[in-house]
DNA sequence: CTCCGACTAGACAGGTCTGTCTGTATTGAA
DNA sequence: TTCAATACAGACAGACCTGTCTAGTCGGAG
């Protein structure tokens, strides 16, 4: 332990305290942002919330748009986890499809629950193609997953269903929050259930 | 023409330059709030756009809130009016459905297509009830016409039924919008057609 | 002609927003 | 101990926002 690799060891405790302070601001953020929109959400009010200095954000982000696309991709980097755990515990593409919903059921039914973020980000965001791009990998992902998914099951159109499940999706996630229609995951489940049925 | 009714004749050319000034102020508030975003478009921009004195705008609305619910209450008028009229036009309930998504595609089509105009206040919204209100008996609407024509082709679940096909409304109004996905609706419309045909 | 209501132009107040900057405290490493 | 990095608190600038207010213009009704 004289000095083998003293430059190795330096990052890790010199972060120690960069990351806690990155980590508190991209929870609040998150917290913020998808309750309140990332509009209605200043800067001030994130800080605050994170206990950190201003500063501190820039530091660590640069601005405010590079905030939301980190809070953009770390809600895309778990949904997607997220699906894919729960897509590796089912056998067939039948029920790989039924479970993407049932997911989505079970998120819904969460109190907190205010709707797809990349939705009402893309929604929100003006001309930023920053946040547009972050919200559209992470759409662009999820129909591909339908899609291949219902290439697996045999669908005569497989991108046909894969765009059509989307539509299941985005509508059912869309009316359990907007319209606060809780049972909406539930319904789209049926129908793609009749869907897959009928193919 | 002597003074037989002097009163009733000044109303309306009373009123003449102020609703000109306020439809003004309609016509640029549509066009801004639609294309842009309701919280990203500033009382001035509208103003200079309608050309009218900000004074008018206060008198006219009172409130850029108020304003907000104008250009939604006339975006909900003009959107149930096309779908009467439409519905009018047909005969079965089966024609009527489709009918509706027919008509999405022809508007998703126009090159200033920017998505559900309820869809996306909705989002922008923060905690007006206001705006939340109006946009909420829109989508109301929609999903009742759903629901009575579900009826009407005798589904076993009508209220099920309609709000599966409101799922397909707002999930391809989303990809027309977000994803730029021009045959959204028609591909919506293949789900419904087949729907209503093993249903 | 006179008055009144609608409209215009634009200054102004008071607030919020993002982003920068100064200066200080802590902490681990040399 | 000394140095450099990290984080802190908070003032500040400059822009933008909504909403109010003053003052003046104009057309039509009485």
């Amino acid at each position: 332990m004289e000095s083998q690799t003293p430059k190795s060891q330096t990052p890790e405790s010199q972060t120690s305290r960069r990351t806690s302070a990155r980590e508190r601001l991209l929870a609040a953020a998150d917290e913020l942002f998808y309750e309140n929109g990332i509009n209605l959400v200043g800067i001030d009010r994130v800080i605050e919330h994170a206990g950190v200095a201003k500063a501190s954000l820039y530091d660590c982000f640069g601005s405010k748009e590079e905030l939301i696309r980190a809070y953009l991709k770390g809600r895309a980097d778990k949904r997607q986890a997220r699906i894919v755990e729960r897509l590796a515990g089912l056998e067939t593409p039948q029920e790989k499809i039924l479970g993407v919903f049932e997911l989505m059921a079970e998120t819904a039914n969460r109190p907190d629950y205010r709707g797809c973020a990349f939705q009402r980000a893309s929604a929100e965001a003006g001309a930023s193609s920053i946040i547009k791009g972050t919200c559209d990998e992470s759409r662009a992902w999820l129909r591909s997953q339908f899609t291949e998914l219902a290439r697996q099951a045999k669908a005569a159109d497989p991108e046909l269903l894969g765009q059509q499940l989307v539509f299941l999706y985005d509508g059912a996630a869309l009316a359990a929050s907007v319209d606060g229609d809780r049972n909406a995951p539930r319904a789209a489940r049926a129908l793609a259930e009749q869907i897959l049925r009928t193919a």
